[in-house]
This record gives structure tokens, C-alpha cells and sequence, in this order.
DNA sequence: GATGAAATAGCATTTGC
DNA sequence: GCAAATGCTATTTCATC
């Protein structure tokens, strides 16, 4: 399931997780590898698997959503059925950014934002009538800490 | 508090949410826009705030990290003290990779990692001696919809 | 099996419009 | 915002450890 990291894997991935927004060269130089090596190992990284993507992370409040809410819910029924309905709709609703079967108290943990409280309450009643049950909203107040690098350490020589 | 952006703008954020690891020129010809605009007018959106980093998005489980949970606690004070003490902890402990307050039921919301269950009950016991109570795991059993493009859309031109 | 150095092709970035 | 020009970078190649 994992994939092997030596040192430098690491580093690179530390510094590609904290900005990817650089050179190959800059990196290079960061990592202290050659130019043609550093963009070896990025590339091996990327096909492995361990970098999923490299993207923008934006700040939802100045991209005009003031509203950024975790919500939690069961299911009505739990069927694979009602399970795939549940999925299709969360897919398709954009304002879904991230969702999570889960094990515990509630079966998923959704990510929402809205534009308001309307459009919030629009998405909360789609998902009820998508089969969402016992819905729990937790307003976003204030980040305590952004979404931060993995704690990375290497494999095991062996 | 928002930022003003045209449909151009929302083009852009777009393309860079899903995939920032393109050049400057193939973005422009998705745009359609000079090389020169588009390097402008990114620029503009990374000084803005708008984007907050670029970053490489890793595999959580490929990485080293089977173990993922929702964490959500109560605060045994709420004097601002004790507030900044358990922020403090959670900038300090490596396996919480974002954090949150919210209201609602609890008062902080938390994505932890760790490698096995001991390093999860280690983190969960930090966060105990440093003032949270009421701690609520939810173990991440499966990826609905990953993190996913805010929905934008350009403002209203006056 | 991965690295480093050198070479080429391609891109980022600037300038003037 | 565009087009052209310059300088730098990505990427390949190949010898090497």
C-alpha cells in the first residue's frame, strides 16, 4: 500500500506539500541533487501515486464564500442502494468540496460552502432528501491551523 | 473582504484548482489569453490572497499515513488562555494536519494522521492534557469526493 | 538503478505597443 | 491585453559511479 521514501523523497515532498510553486532548478538547488535527478524523483513521485496533484488552495472567504461548514450525517438506510444515491448527490452538488465515509458516531463528514445562509440551506435539503439523516452543522469560525504538510519520515532501509 | 473577479479570473482559478502543474503557455491556450496576460493575472490572484499557496496534494495512505480521523472536542475552559494554550498544541503536534474552530456542538474540529493506533492515542492524549475534552473520533473509512474545486463564479460587473 | 554534466528545445518574463 | 525578443529553465542524452 505504501510506497518506499528514501530521505530525499521526503525532503522533496516536504518542500512540494509547503510550495510547489517553484523551479525545478530552485529545488535542485534546495535538495542539493542535480537538476536532471530532482526532476527524475519528482516524476517517479507523481506516477507513484504519493502526489495526488498539485494545486491551488484558495482562500474560500476571498473567493466569495463566507460560509464554510463541516456537517455530519447518517444515513437513512444503509443499503449500497442508498448508499450510491448518497454519493451521486454529493458529487454533483458543488458546494460539496470534500466528503469521507466514516466510522463513529455518524457514517459521513461533509465540507461545505455557500455564498449565504440560503444557499446553505438549499444544499442541506438535498441531502435530506438524498437520504441524509440526523444532520449536524458546524459553522466554521476561525482556521487554528491550515492544511499543513504530512509528517513524512523515511522507509526502513532494510 | 471578497475579491472582485471576472470570468477570466474564475477560468483561471479553476483550471489552477484542478491542476497547477502546467505551464504558463498551455494555461494561456486553455484561456485564451497571451502568455503574458496570463503570467499577469495570476500574479495578480497569488498577490491578491485569492490563492493561498500552490502545493502537491499527497496520498495520505501511500504516504505512511493508514490512519485518518476526525477529531472534534470541546474546551474544558473558554478563557482566552486556555484557548492559546490548546492552539499552541495543535501548531505543535505534527500528526494534526488541520484544525478549526467551530460552533455548534463542539468547539474545534480536527483532521489528525498517524501511522498506527498508538501514535493516534498519543496524539489524542496530548490534545486531553492540553484542554480538550468531549474528544469525538471518526475514523475516514473512504474518500467520497476529494477536496474539490470551489464553485465560483465572476462578480456582477456594476 | 540512479546521478551528474552538457546540449537543445522550449518556456517564462520583459518590453514596447 | 498583445507580440516580439531575451534569457533562463525544463528536459533529454549519455557517460559514469
Amino acid at each position: 500500500m505504501a510506497v518506499r521514501l528514501d530521505e530525499i523523497d521526503v525532503q522533496l515532498l516536504n518542500e512540494l506539500q509547503q510550495d510547489a510553486d517553484r523551479s525545478n532548478l530552485e529545488l535542485a538547488r534546495i535538495i542539493g541533487l542535480s537538476p536532471a535527478a530532482t526532476l527524475n524523483r519528482v516524476r517517479r513521485l507523481k506516477k507513484s501515486g504519493v502526489i495526488r496533484t498539485i494545486s491551488a488552495r484558495l482562500d474560500p472567504g476571498q473567493a466569495g464564500f463566507p460560509l464554510q461548514v463541516y456537517v455530519s450525517a447518517t444515513l437513512t438506510r444503509h443499503e449500497p442502494r442508498a448508499s450510491r444515491v448518497f454519493e451521486q448527490a454529493v458529487l454533483a452538488i458543488p458546494q460539496v468540496i470534500a466528503a469521507d465515509w466514516v466510522a463513529g458516531e455518524i457514517d459521513v463528514m461533509l465540507l461545505i460552502v455557500a455564498r449565504d445562509v440560503a444557499e446553505l440551506q438549499h444544499v442541506l435539503t438535498q441531502l435530506s432528501l438524498k437520504g441524509a439523516q440526523r444532520l449536524t452543522t458546524l459553522l466554521r469560525l476561525q482556521e487554528i491551523k491550515p492544511t499543513s504538510p504530512l509528517p513524512l519520515t523515511s522507509s526502513p532501509e532494510n
